[in-house]
DNA sequence: TCATGAAGATGATGATCACATTCTTTTACT
DNA sequence: AGTAAAAGAATGTGATCATCATCTTCATGA
């Protein structure tokens, strides 16, 4: 058995390597509904034959972040209006649940870093980046999840945040306002009390409230 | 245009249909937790090559229905009690959600198809046949949540089977007793009576009891 | 002017192969 | 006899190619 010769420097993969980009891509709001791709585009921006781009494709399209039509085209979802509600209550059930099961390991420094995190939220806001918004408030609401110590519910959260991601950012795209996000320092305010009740109303708020966006 | 030359018939293609029934026999509990599985073997098995084979096991990994070790090794997941734990609540939040959403569009002739489901579920269980049991069980459920239009909250739901196939198997594999499941008559009584709070209990009842079997 | 159809381009699918890594078994040495 | 090294087998990864389906474009005809 060789210890020394195995630092912690794993995966070189290809396919591995383009599954996260992408996957960063699509949950962050780089790409907008409906975008097409193709296995050779893939293949070229990212240097590697078409397998490996094949592999990032299927493993994305299986987590819903990608849609395969019959002929094979893929593209980004295009989702219904049905479909968002439908994600969003998602959204309520499985983060309130993620959101309850941190408060009780929730201490200073994660409140502090959360606050901190929210700062870039705010900054994102004012200076309407769409996609470091959406990135420093799904960075904000993992920090808080990662203290439930539920890798699994954790992982769901995560996917729903990929089937969203494209919406987002054509949501977001044509909000036009500048004030930070509410909820998140109602949360914060929660957590800090000990509320259980509050952080569940403030986690469900903040989660739904991109719905009232619809109404547009 | 060609309408007629285009029946239905649609997917002969490989990749797809090794997936469904790789899928079936994970999901009802036809492979051990830990069992492992090559991409020859598959393709083998299937009189496929290893490419389809790959896509499938890709498409079953990102559900967390295989596991693949840091080589690459595939095997059906073996999962803590934590992780069981974790599971079944995310069972009981979204299949409560699902039941209560089904429940006002649930007529006649949807509960008698669960009633005769029902009875499928209880003939396994006096013969003991744990595969035909749990796909019994699923089909009870899923029968009910179609009717609540959420196909994304569906999909969801049966993630989390397929990610407890291999462990209920194990699970009921040990498991001996001969009642019929007692939890189902009680969501057909809340269905008939229109009862959302004893709909909700029942299901969530239903969905955690396989927690008791733990203590074992 | 619009519909129809054919030709070309585009793209996904599946098979095969070479390669590197990992696991298993055997062999050799103390 | 037990441990370690080495040879061999097994397995996933990625590239390349042939093939077929689909889409697009352009020409043809009413």
């Amino acid at each position: 058995m060789n210890l020394a010769a195995r630092p912690v420097e794993t995966t070189p993969l290809a396919h591995d390597r383009v599954y996260r980009q992408l996957r960063s891509r699509i949950m962050y709001g780089d790409l907008p509904p409906g975008a097409p791709l193709t296995l050779r585009g893939i293949g070229e921006e990212y240097e590697v034959s078409m397998t490996p781009a094949r592999e990032a494709v299927r493993r994305l399209a299986a987590e819903g972040a990608l849609t395969m039509s019959a002929s094979g085209r893929i593209t980004t979802p295009a989702l219904s209006n049905d479909r968002i509600e439908e994600l969003a209550a998602l959204r309520a059930l499985i983060e309130v649940e993620l959101a309850s099961r941190a408060l009780p390991r929730a201490h200073l420094a994660l409140i502090e870093r959360l606050q901190s995190i929210n700062n870039a939220v705010a900054e994102a806001v004012t200076q309407r980046d769409a996609v470091s918004y959406i990135r420093a408030n799904l960075e904000f609401h993992r920090t808080l999840y990662l203290r439930a110590q539920a890798p699994a519910m954790l992982a769901m959260a995560e996917t729903v945040w990929l089937q969203m991601g494209p919406t987002m950012r054509a949501l977001y795209g044509r909000l036009r306002r500048t004030e930070p996000p509410q909820f998140h320092r109602l949360i914060i305010a929660a957590l800090r009390a000990g509320d259980e009740p509050g952080l569940r109303l403030a986690v469900r708020s903040d989660v739904t409230q991109g719905l009232r966006m619809l109404a547009s």
